[in-house]
DNA sequence: AACTCACGCAACCGCTTCAGG
DNA sequence: CCCTGAAGCGGTTGCGTGAGT
C-alpha cells in the first residue's frame, strides 16, 4: 500500500494485533468501556491508533462475535439483503447477530457473489454505495451507527451488552428505515418502502426474540466513567492482585505513566 | 522438496456524517 | 452558520496459508 498513514503520528504501531495487545484492549474495555476511541489507546497503553483500536474490536474482540463458517441460512440471508440493500454492508450486518460487516463484506467477495448469480454483478454496480447524500437528509436516525450513538455505553454494557449495539434489533429497524432512503427504488414514496421492509424483516430474517423485544429507550444506563487518570491507573494496581496486578503494572508501564506517578 | 498461484482474512485508508463549540 | 474533532462506513490491499504443479 503506498497510501500515506491515518494517523500523522509516527510511532504508532500497524499491522496484525499481538495476543498481548488483544489482551490488554479487551481488559480496559471490560473495565471502562469504549467511550473514546481517541483516546483509548493511550489510556491503555497501546501504541495504536484509535481507528485501529476501535476496529480490532468491532472486528475480532467483541465478545458476542460468531466464529466459524456462515450457515446457509446466513448466506441466504445476506444474499437476499444485499439483493435489497446493496454495498451496505453495516446494514446487512444488522440483520445477522454476531457477524461483522467486514467478515460479510469479506464472505460476499469471495463466495457469495458467484453464488448470487451473473446478474448481481450488474445489480452491484448499479446500486453499489447507494448515495449519501440522499442518505443524509433522512435524520440522525438513518443510519445504523447513528442508532448505536443513541446508546450511551457503560463499561458493562459496552462489554456483554452493548458492545455489538450495531446487531440489535434496535438498530436493525433503523437500517431498513435507512435502506429504504439508501435503495431508494424508483419514485417509490419513502413511507411505502418503510411498511415494505419492515414486514420484510419480520418475514425473512430469524431475529433473536429476547433482542427482537427489547426496547432501548425503556433501558437504565449510567453515563460512560471518566478516563483513567494515572492515579486511577495506581489504584487500580494496588487493589488488584494476581493476574490483574501484572496488568495494570503493565499498563502503567506502557502508557509512561510510571514515570509520572514516582513525581506525583 | 521447492515453487507458484489463488484464496480468504485482517487491517488500513479515505471519505462522510454528526455533534459540539 | 461555520469549523473542528470524533466516529463509523465502505473500498481496497497485504499477507498468510493451502492446493496444485
Amino acid at each position: 500500500m503506498v497510501r500515506s498513514p491515518c494517523c500523522a503520528k509516527m510511532g504508532l504501531k500497524k499491522g496484525p494485533w499481538t495476543t498481548e495487545e488483544d489482551q490488554i484492549l479487551v481488559a480496559y474495555i471490560k473495565r471502562y468501556g469504549h467511550a473514546n476511541w481517541r483516546a483509548l489507546p493511550k489510556q491503555a497503553g497501546l501504541l495504536r491508533c484509535g481507528k485501529s483500536c476501535r476496529l480490532r474490536w468491532m472486528n475480532y474482540l467483541r465478545p458476542d462475535i460468531k466464529r466459524g463458517n456462515f450457515t446457509k441460512e446466513e448466506q441466504e440471508t445476506i444474499i437476499r439483503l444485499h439483493e435489497r440493500l446493496g454495498n451496505r454492508w453495516s446494514a446487512i450486518a444488522a440483520g445477522l447477530p454476531g457477524r461483522t460487516d467486514n467478515e460479510i463484506k469479506n464472505v460476499w467477495h469471495t463466495h457469495l457473489k458467484k453464488l448470487a448469480g451473473p446478474n448481481m454483478a450488474s445489480k452491484e454496480s448499479q446500486r453499489k454505495t447507494p448515495d449519501r447524500s440522499m442518505v443524509k437528509k433522512k435524520g440522525s436516525l438513518d443510519r445504523g451507527h447513528d442508532t448505536a450513538r443513541l446508546v450511551s455505553v457503560s463499561p458493562e454494557q459496552s462489554y456483554s451488552d452493548f458492545s455489538s449495539c450495531a446487531t440489535d434489533s434496535s438498530t436493525a429497524s433503523a437500517a431498513i428505515s435507512d435502506c429504504t432512503v439508501g435503495v431508494k427504488e424508483e419514485s417509490c414514496p419513502a413511507e411505502d418502502l418503510q411498511e415494505i421492509d419492515e414486514r420484510f424483516w419480520l418475514e425473512t430474517l430469524s431475529m433473536d426474540d429476547s433482542a427482537a423485544s427489547m426496547d432501548i429507550t425503556t433501558l437504565e444506563i449510567p453515563p460512560p466513567p471518566p478516563p483513567p487518570a494515572v492515579t486511577d491507573h495506581f489504584n487500580l494496581l494496588t487493589s488488584s492482585n494476581g493476574d490483574d496486578m501484572d496488568f495494570w503494572m503493565e499498563v502503567l508501564m506502557r502508557s509512561g505513566d510510571l514515570q509520572e506517578l514516582s513525581q506525583i
